[in-house]
DNA sequence: TTAGGTTGGGAAAAGCTTTTCTCATCTGCA
DNA sequence: TGCAGATGAGAAAAGCTTTTCCCAACCTAA
């Protein structure tokens, strides 16, 4: 047996003029609230389209109109941790205008790359917007010199370009200045590898906070590098921190199993902020992690309503645009709620 | 400024048979490899095709041959973790044959829901795929008479449909005996809520291989759970089971972590299995998880092939079809290999 | 030399919609 | 009655590609 719903006669505007007896042309002003024509003929051939079941064919309109009202999210981010919440801020921001999105996942390849831009532009995408999950890498792509608009959001992108990110350096000085305002004093910084631009940015933001170098130690995306990385400040015999600051959540949550695995109390003892707020961890991390968000679905948002007026031709100024974050407060650094 | 890269004149196929000084209809041929003509008229259209970069508007292409090679994914699955792997199957399966997939992330809400599937339809989709985060689930959407084939991976389908599930019973059994063949007898299973139906499956299969009614633990789907069941049963006074398999890895890594905190060591004391294989939480946690992994992206493949094969109108029986799942195996049951 | 086949290539239609003209009819007014 | 302007609606082109004829020139064989 077959299932294909069989696309016997798909009804066209052609249908609908007949049905009405009218023109074409004039079926497709009474659809389109243009042109002049009588009322009565209007909402007749508006009811008409609706019994029928009419639905302009948009290969057609766009054909003629040159816009597709299709957009290409190009993702080297195979996990879609970052590329998820700033997708789904794109379709948000778009799906009230009639934009669909083709999600195309490149992992790390330049020959797949090409493969799908080439597909999204014979498809006449009105815009591509490229994303990642590193702002300090570019996709194995080259955008720059395609004749439909392109915007980067969380990645790193070419100099003329409009480019949405995360504001690291406000993101670490929210969450550095709250340990303090919880009354801690002697903040640790555990950390990613340094070569990170984020890392870097986040671990300035905390040494200007805290006044001084800081204990700022580098290392690994992982909760074993936060576990080890506790492990490593409590057999020192230096004074202990009373607050750590984690890169990331993975490394807080290590963190935090290492610290209640010494029988210090998170957050009477010692508090913990992570950064991400993924979730997934820090929400199922005991005690929950007081977080950093980056906000990735606001700048999915923003990202969308962009390439939507550089499609338009409305004139958008280039440059980096910095979001800012914001912190999630639960448990890891106390019961206080943050100040509003 | 303006960012826009201006779409100054795209090149159509008049712009190459002009520069190559054939007729359109020859240029066309030329590059389709259809048609009679000399090899260097072909060779010739073809080379400067290439030059002045020529690329075939698929819109107009659509129009005529009526297919889009574009293909519209719906899911409610916001968080991504069920449909990143099967989006990634059907990407994978699909590129090679020139089609692109809109994803449309639809929540819980039929309104949203209505208004991709029509935004879908607009763009004369070759078919739609539609996928969740439960198997026992509609989505709130009724696709059962759109007039293009609709495919349904990992949510529940219409009877005459076509649907791909993963089979949780085989991977339960796959790892109850898994955990048999390494010597243990005291098997529990810690699991989520009753009425999903994988549970259901997964539940009866744990059943089947231990041949008794077993220690059946019904649930959440959270770590906290997972912890709490270990407290429940280590606070009895029965013979404490030397196994558990956990209905999915957040339960398997509360399991562990409170076993961990009993002092009981993973695996030496007790070996645990997780479901999902969910790199995030299985590969992290100490030691990490044997988890039984239910091959998403091979369903999502299977999905996009048999998406394809219908909208080429190739006959494909409708029905359930029931996909293995396979045991990634880890250090949290103990050192020997899978037996291949 | 002529009939028939081959070769190389072009004209035109189709696919669906929107938009720009154009046209016929009607209304109101002098 | 005659005319200007408004009104309602249709014809046709454009947008880009593919495909189906169709045609002219050339070749071959009787």
């Amino acid at each position: 047996m077959n299932v294909a719903g069989g696309k016997r006669g798909r009804i066209t505007i052609h249908d609908v003029a007949a049905a009405a007896g009218v023109s074409i042309s004039t079926a497709s002003k009474a659809l389109n609230e243009t042109g002049r024509m009588s009322v009565e003929t209007r909402e007749r051939v508006k009811r008409i389209a609706g019994e029928v079941g009419f639905r302009p064919n948009a290969l057609a309109r766009g054909l003629l109109s040159k816009r597709s009202f299709t957009i290409g999210l190009l993702t080297n981010d195979t996990y879609g941790r970052f590329t998820l919440p700033v997708m789904a801020g794109i379709s948000e921001a778009l799906v009230d205008h009639g934009v669909s999105v083709f999600l195309c996942a490149i992992e790390d390849d330049p020959a797949l790359g090409q493969i799908h831009v080439d597909a999204m532009l014979e498809k006449q995408v009105d815009g591509i917007i490229a994303t990642g999950k590193r702002l300090d890498r570019q996709l194995p792509v080259d955008l720059s010199n395609l004749h439909v608009p392109v915007v980067y959001a969380f990645t790193e992108g070419t100099p003329a370009s409009v480019t949405f990110r995360s504001d690291d350096a406000q993101g670490a000085r929210l969450a550095v200045e709250w340990l303090v305002k919880m009354g801690r004093r002697r903040i640790a910084h555990i950390t990613g590898p340094e070569d990170f631009f984020s890392v870097r940015e986040r671990a300035g933001a905390y040494r200007n906070v805290i006044g001084g170098e800081g204990v700022v130690m580098f290392g690994r995306w992982a909760e074993a590098w936060g576990h080890e990385a506790v492990a490593q400040i409590w057999s020192r015999q230096d004074e202990k921190p009373d607050a750590i600051f984690c890169g990331n959540d993975q490394i807080a949550r290590g963190a935090v199993d290492a610290l209640r695995e010494r029988g210090i109390r998170v957050p009477e003892d010692v508090s913990v902020v992570g950064f991400d707020n993924w979730e997934i961890v820090a929400g199922q991390t005991r005690p929950p992690l007081t977080s950093v968000d980056m906000e990735l679905k606001e700048l999915g948002r923003q990202a969308g309503l962009t390439i939507l007026a550089l499609a338009e031709g409305r004139p958008v100024e280039p440059g980096v645009r910095k979001l800012p974050c914001r912190l999630v407060v639960r448990q890891s650094c106390g019961a206080q709620s943050p100040r509003r």
